[in-house]
DNA sequence: CCGTGACGTGCAAGCGCTTGCGCCCGACGA
DNA sequence: TCGTCGGGCGCAAGCGCTTGCACGTCACGG
């Protein structure tokens, strides 16, 4: 394979010039260019990141740190990450801890052992060990989602008016008894989409029954069962709000199971889009978490980290999208 | 930062020593071993991939270049894929090329400028000049989903038997008008799915119309006009099968847009699952591609690949799964 | 005719590792 | 006592780039 040296000796310069050439870092008359770039096409030669980024200590890559079992836009996150990183000239490297911490100061190690430029994360549960190995080795990083301290910078969803929009356009419907499924204990969702739910009820003067928030822990079966739980009450909610795109799924089957309509029996509403949500019956009227934005703010953030690390950090929430459909009874379809 | 030298410094020892306990790479004497972990330790120090990769002319990291808008199941490919190459010690550096031939050639080239060991390629439409420099620069490779040569190592699905099956149930639910939506033309899945449809008609006797094959351009758009048009027939297929994901999709907004119950007026079946499949209603019944095991295949074709690249090429072809739901008229829920 | 810039290049010292060679030393057999 | 052998390590030469420093050369003004 052929090197820098080669090149040199072909063109009959000095490797120094073959770099700056290659790099435009310092003027070149015009015909040792093009000698040059001639023997660069001769020799099929390729630059080699491995050895520039040995010399200058920087590799443009970056780290991506997400686990796909927790989050079913893995995809639309990775994606609109990689054209962001790419646009900028840099390229992705994709590593899933698998919800695991441990594993995840694991990954999150061996991302730095490549001397990525610096990583957006999605932390786990108890990122301790992995953002404390970040500070100690001063990695440029930014915090995707679960948003968890104002020193860091971090991206996330605006969730406490997004489910406030929806149990209020429940609410709007003349519905007095919404249920809200919320997510796991201990994220910061799920405290800030409770709350959203609450200042909607509080601010149209209806009451907030503790009896019509049930905890679907974020998981199908768990809010499949919590809805089954919500329809055996003695007064039941004649609408509800799933916390996210699983539990509204596990909302979905114990609906159908127990024979009730959509909206006409119960209205329903969820947090999380379906990507074939035109298909379904009914059309679920959702809040839809714009995770390209997401992505692509991450990957800025952590550019403008990159390039100045002393800089104040910054906190980013993305205001996510009301789609109003049929499950709420907006048009009786379904 | 620590490097090596430092920690040798501390302990009191060589860089080579240092080098040769940390990778185990020759016999150290225990204490001089603990002497060098403990310097490790007190200098938080972690070794440098970069200059590693640079000293052994490896980097234990594989391209995967995966264009996400031509591929719905992106997601569960690239988890796979991360998995497997995780479990040996890789990294992964995605890459999307975005369905275009142009730029399918700067990122591989950025890739091998990374000089990854190897790469994990879907080639676009016109992956010529991608594979050539591939070639050329003797990049190890392996093709997925579109397979092109049997000179190259690739892995796909199964595609001719698998169609069959899904037109072969159907015909025998007693059809005998059985429509095919068609990809786009010229990729090698398109005339596979096609040509297995074919065959499961001639298997039962049952004459292959032309005019029930119509081309839906692997699209949404193009596969709903396809079926108005199908539908306008004089003689429409009380049957059809969608050819992928996409076109599924279509075929279900025209049939529901020409108020036809499904399975009742018209039974339907599709190339590729969706994965909240169970909620749709009629829920479909398709042949479902296994990606995680697609992916995890052509990771290790890959490894194989690096760790012998003289070894003959090899093909693998993935069984796909045929998973009977209602749109087929098996169960006549709905 | 000489001093002075400006311009265009080359030299060579790293960047942080790996690894082939070879040295030292203690044990052992003759 | 000496030669030999094997176990433990160190030396130092790279790997392929970048880049600060310095050296011509040439044009120009004094």
């Amino acid at each position: 394979m052929a090197t820098m040296a080669d090149v040199a000796r072909m063109a009959g310069v000095s490797t120094a010039t073959v770099s700056h050439v290659l790099n435009g870092t310092r003027p070149v008359r015009a015909r040792t260019r093009e000698l040059v770039l001639s023997a660069v096409a001769a020799t099929h030669y390729t630059p080699n990141t491995v050895a520039r980024s040995l010399a200058t200590a920087r590799t443009t890559t970056m780290g991506l740190v997400l686990s796909a079992i927790s989050n079913p836009y893995f995809g639309e996150l990775l994606s609109a990450a990689e054209t962001a990183a790419a646009a900028a000239g840099y390229t992705l490297l994709l590593v899933d801890p698998h919800e695991d911490p441990d594993y995840e100061l694991t990954v999150v190690t061996r991302l730095h052992n490549h001397r990525v430029d610096g990583m957006v994360l999605a932390p786990s549960a108890h990122p301790d060990a992995a953002l404390a190995y970040l500070d100690r080795h001063e990695v440029p990083t930014v915090l995707l989602d679960r948003l968890i301290d104002p020193e860091r910078d971090q991206v996330g969803t605006e969730n406490r008016e997004a489910t406030a929009a929806l149990t209020g356009h429940l609410a709007d419907h003349g519905h007095t008894r919404i249920a809200l499924i919320t997510g796991l204990d201990g994220l910061a969702t799920t405290v800030e989409r409770r709350d959203g739910h609450r200042d909607a009820l509080v601010a149209r003067g209806l009451r907030v029954d503790p009896e019509l928030e049930v905890s679907g822990s974020s998981a199908t079966a768990t809010a499949e069962a919590a809805v089954r739980q919500l329809l055996a009450l003695d007064d039941p909610p004649t609408a509800i709000v799933a916390g996210n795109n699983s539990m509204a799924i596990g909302m979905l089957k114990a609906l159908r199971e127990a024979g009730l309509a959509v909206p006409g029996d119960v209205a329903v509403a969820a947090f999380d889009d379906f990507p074939w949500a035109d298909l379904f019956s009914p059309r679920l009227t959702v809040v839809a978490q714009p995770f390209g934005e997401i992505a692509t703010t991450a990957v800025h953030l952590l550019l403008a980290r990159i390039a100045d690390p002393d800089a104040p950090p910054t906190t980013r929430r993305i205001v996510p999208e009301l789609r109003i459909r049929d499950s709420c009874g907006c048009s009786p379809g379904g």
